[in-house]
DNA sequence: GTGGAGGTACGCGAGCGACT
DNA sequence: AGTCGCTCGCGTACCTCCAC
């Protein structure tokens, strides 16, 4: 994807969506997926996804060529099982979905299908260099510069944008970031929807490398997630979520990347990694989540099966009730209130004076 | 001015026959 | 057997028009 050879495409993006009340975001996206998944976190046929989608008089060139990621297996066009199907299936539509599935518009990679242009492959280039080069690079993230006649003039004076008209483009971008709640991406703090676009951004880059026939390894995720932007595209940069990246890439590397969602393959990946391990058939089918002890704001929602990955890679398990209304203030209390209790059972203490420990904390 | 419906032109790739 | 070139149909890109 060089700067030069880049080609900026509209593609079906002039075309009406649909997408219904403005109160209700993008719900008609997240409904197309649950439909055309059929409520199942596995790969399934394009045609299938297609169909089903449209028997339901739902959108779906959108969904499929420009929120989603397309891959081939055997010949056949396949719509790949990732976080953004993983969040739509398994919890209600909300303001959280939309700006994952923002973000993945913005992403701007949904893969090769039989059929399509290699343009095709990265859809939205224009969403993608107006939200890195103006709205984060120039307005800093003050979304209240974004406006329909603003993208259109970014549009027509690049020279990459090879379209007739740029108007209907560009009321149509501007009508999608008001509904999908673009101006919470100006917050500096680590949120549930900002967690999950890391995911989606390394299930994105891992398998957008592989349809060239690259296998990306564990030690690559960091450096290809930097060369991808995901850092601009993904809101206001700030030292929290900068730490944060880091955990949730051993967390990512630790469920097995997109294998995550198959228990087979958890289930061996578990079997090699923590010896010993008593695999127990859960009644509850429902995602946990994983929290960081550093902080818990790095909260995030994985399939059932992972919850021992998770815990090896040093994330403590959260059970689904409480992921509902997880307040992380609490959590921090009460951890630290945990700690100092098990501290106390072992008879464990402090042999130095709050004095001393508050000098011993300044000098490092 | 803007979202939505419908319409059409066009390009790509599958399929197939002709030729080497 | 391999490849070249043509046709055809489908999917896609983009347009116009209409209602509000």
């Amino acid at each position: 994807m060089s700067d030069t050879s880049e080609s900026w495409r509209p593609g079906s993006f002039t075309k009406n969506f649909s997408w219904g009340k403005k109160e209700n975001g993008l719900l008609k996206l997240h409904q197309a997926i649950r439909v055309g998944f059929d409520g199942v976190t596995e790969d399934v046929e394009r045609e299938t996804f297609r169909n089903r989608v449209k028997k339901e008089g739902l959108l779906d060139y959108i969904p499929v060529n420009f929120f989603l990621f397309n891959s081939s297996k055997g010949g056949a066009n396949f719509i790949i099982a990732d976080e953004l199907v993983f969040q739509a299936i398994n919890w209600n539509h909300s303001d959280s979905f939309d700006k994952l599935a923002i973000f993945a518009f913005n992403f701007s990679r949904v893969g090769k299908w039989r059929g399509a242009g290699p343009e095709q492959r990265y859809p939205a280039l224009w969403a993608r260099h107006y939200i890195k080069d103006r709205v984060a690079n120039q307005f800093g993230w003050d979304t209240k510069k974004i406006s329909a006649n603003d993208i259109e003039a970014f549009v027509k004076n690049d020279p990459r944008y090879k379209a007739k008209t740029a108007r209907k483009l560009s009321t149509n971008l501007y009508y999608l970031y008001s509904v999908s709640h673009l101006s919470d991406f100006s917050t500096n703090r680590v949120e549930r929807w900002w967690v999950d676009c890391l995911f989606l951004a390394l299930d994105r880059l891992i398998e957008d490398q592989k349809l060239d026939g690259i296998d990306i390894d564990g030690a690559r995720y960091a450096s290809i997630l930097a060369n991808s932007n995901f850092g601009d595209l993904s809101g206001q940069r700030s030292v929290e979520k900068d730490l944060a990246e880091k955990h949730l890439i051993a967390l990512y590397d630790a469920c097995g990347s997109r294998e995550r969602f198959s228990e087979e393959h958890v289930r061996e990946r578990t079997a090699v990694k923590i010896e010993d391990v008593e695999w127990v058939l859960a009644n509850d089918v429902r995602p946990q989540g994983a929290v960081h002890p550093t902080n818990p704001r790095v909260l995030k929602s994985i399939p059932r099966a992972c919850a021992m990955l998770a815990k090896y890679a040093g994330f403590e398990i959260i059970e689904a009730d409480e992921l509902e209304q997880f307040d992380p203030d609490k959590f921090a209390v009460e951890r630290t209130r945990r700690i100092l209790a098990e501290l106390r059972e072992q008879n464990i203490v402090p042999n130095m004076s709050a004095e001393e420990l508050l000098k011993l904390t300044r000098e490092k």
